[in-house]
RNA sequence: GCCCCCAUCGUCUAGUGGCCUAGGACGCCGCCCUUUCAAGGCGGUAACGGGGAUUCGAACUCCCCUGGGGGCACCA
């Protein structure tokens, strides 16, 4: 029995580490289950600090992660409408003592720890409000000041557990301070209604980054407090970190949000087998190009790696690329035809598109750079521009004017077939290499120096419009 | 500052004492092919952070150092 869970804080669209925390929870129920086992994947959303939480992130993540492909068996379940569970365990933790009532404001407690700091003392909570007896504290509420309501942590000893992919990891109490599960504002905070949510829910295994390795011992204590009679198995992920600057990726550093993959043309194909190969290897046949249901056959947390994993966008691009080779053509044109009609309106006929894209795929990286190629057949010759770092390349070819004029004399007069358009016998009765004056026709045709194959992005162009094109270039030649 | 985690090519990684003169993938370089550029094919460049210890034998075990990252909120 596995039950799993995603669960997001509803702050921002979702992110590649938390993106790859999803599939790595989704992919362990998947191979449990697959495996013959009994496995639920549950996606909850951890909304407990409402400030901060915003419905359209909400819809925005589950959107995503359906895109993904990674389905939930259960949920979402929304913390913010749980409230009355996570303080009712407050009050249990007041009456048994493993809690208390705390009157420093969130202000006297910086500045309390700045002092520490400055002293030398190490920071975190003081306990000031530890032990107060029922008269100091009638005092303080006398005083109208709110209270929060802090967890207290053992003075000595040492926390264990063992995670699955580090082993053992410990930490003396005495570190962990006293820490606030209910603020004065009555809202629970994340480490209740998380341990809450865990023991009610059934959760057998916590798969998450390791940024949150730290935060378990508080989890533990939380939830022993609370009556657990068993724990849940903890595995600690690598976190994925900018290859440039070795640190957790941010907004800083190139998109990070599964959306902006999404809207420069990426597969979840190719999303999801990368997303698998940052911090996890697979079975060693050499093969990383991998479906979704390879990666649930082969996925174990047994193969998940220590050490932070660098995003690399030069092999998501390659994956990309391969993902788009090996659909089926018709299911690509499928996937780059609203693209196309979004970008390009009711120009973007079917068949033509159609045509593009198979000319495209055994090429393209992205999806984008798909709908961008096709292009130059859905504008009107008195919009068609050429870039202009392409026009720079058609000035700067040797005797290009010659060859605009052979190729114009050719497309005038031979069959309309993609073959008869063939270039290189025109470029060679003038004794020039096709080659060296391609990129010039290519943009002269197709507005840039690298596109579409020539002949038959001609043949799709029509003879005439072939022709204006490049007539008009001739002429802005001379 | 304190605590925790980590440490193999530029990047992702394989490797669990001899199979390693360290393998694969991306990138990069070269060649071939070619309807430019790509894609594809072939080949190449490139790494066990340092020092001790254990052992007949260490990338693999232990210790120290160094380095990197993460955490120390009334965020999650």
């Amino acid at each position: 029995m596995v039950k799993v869970r995603f669960s997001p804080a509803p702050t921002g669209s979702l992110h590649i580490g938390g993106a790859r925390t999803a599939l790595f929870n989704w992919l362990y129920a998947r191979h449990h289950a697959r495996a013959g086992g009994e496995a639920t994947f549950v996606l909850r959303i951890e909304d407990t600090d409402v400030s901060r939480s915003r419905e359209e992130w909400v819809v925005g993540i589950q959107d995503t992660l359906r895109w993904l492909g990674l389905d939930w068996d259960e949920g979402p379940y929304l913390q913010s409408a749980r409230f009355d569970l996570y303080l009712d365990a407050a009050a249990r933790l007041l009456e048994q003592g493993d809690a208390y009532r705390c009157y420093c404001t969130e202000d006297e407690v910086k500045q309390r720890n700045e002092a520490a700091a400055e002293a030398g003392r190490p920071p975190g909570y003081d306990g000031r409000c530890r032990a107060l007896d029922a008269a100091e504290r009638a005092a303080l509420e006398a005083e109208g000041r709110p209270a929060s309501i802090r967890f207290r942590t053992p003075d000595d000893g040492v926390s264990t557990f063992t995670d699955l992919i580090r082993g053992e990891v410990r930490v003396d109490w005495s570190l962990i301070h006293d820490f606030v599960i209910v603020r004065s504002d009555g809202a629970p905070i994340f480490f209740l209604a998380n341990a809450v949510d865990d023991l009610d829910m059934g959760i057998t295994h916590v798969i998450r980054g390791e940024d949150l390795i730290d935060s378990t011992h508080r989890v533990l204590a939380l939830r022993r407090a609370l009556g657990a009679s068993d724990q849940p198995q903890f595995a600690h992920l690598p976190l994925i970190v900018d290859a440039e600057t070795r640190a957790k990726l941010s907004k800083r550093h190139g998109a990070v949000a599964l959306e902006d993959f999404i809207a420069a043309g990426y597969l979840p194909e190719a999303l999801t087998n990368y997303l698998a190969l940052l911090g996890w290897a697979p079975e060693e046949d050499g093969n990383e190009v991998l479906s979704t249901a390879e990666l649930i056959e082969q996925f174990d947390l047994d193969r998940v790696t220590h050490s932070g994993a660098g995003f690399d966008r030069d092999k998501l691009d390659w994956l990309n690329g391969e993902w788009i080779r090996r659909l089926a053509t018709d299911e690509l044109v499928a996937r780059v035809e609203p693209l196309a009609r979004e970008r390009y309106g009711a120009a973007a006929d079917p068949d033509v598109v159609a045509a593009a894209v198979e000319l495209a795929q055994p090429r393209a990286v992205t999806l984008v750079q798909i709908v961008d190629q096709m292009g130059f057949l859905f504008v009107d010759e008195s919009e068609f521009v050429i870039e202009p770092e392409s026009w720079d390349v058609v000035v700067g070819t040797d005797r290009v004017a010659e060859v605009l004029d052979a190729v114009i004399d050719h497309v005038e007069r031979c069959d309309w077939v993609v073959d008869a358009l063939a270039l290189q016998p025109v470029t060679d009765a003038l004794g020039i290499k096709f080659r060296k004056v391609a990129p010039a026709v290519y943009a002269v045709v197709e507005g840039f120096h690298r596109g579409l194959p020539l002949f038959d992005s001609m043949f799709l162009l029509g003879r005439e419009r072939t022709l204006a094109r490049v007539r008009a270039a001739r002429n802005r030649l001379a």
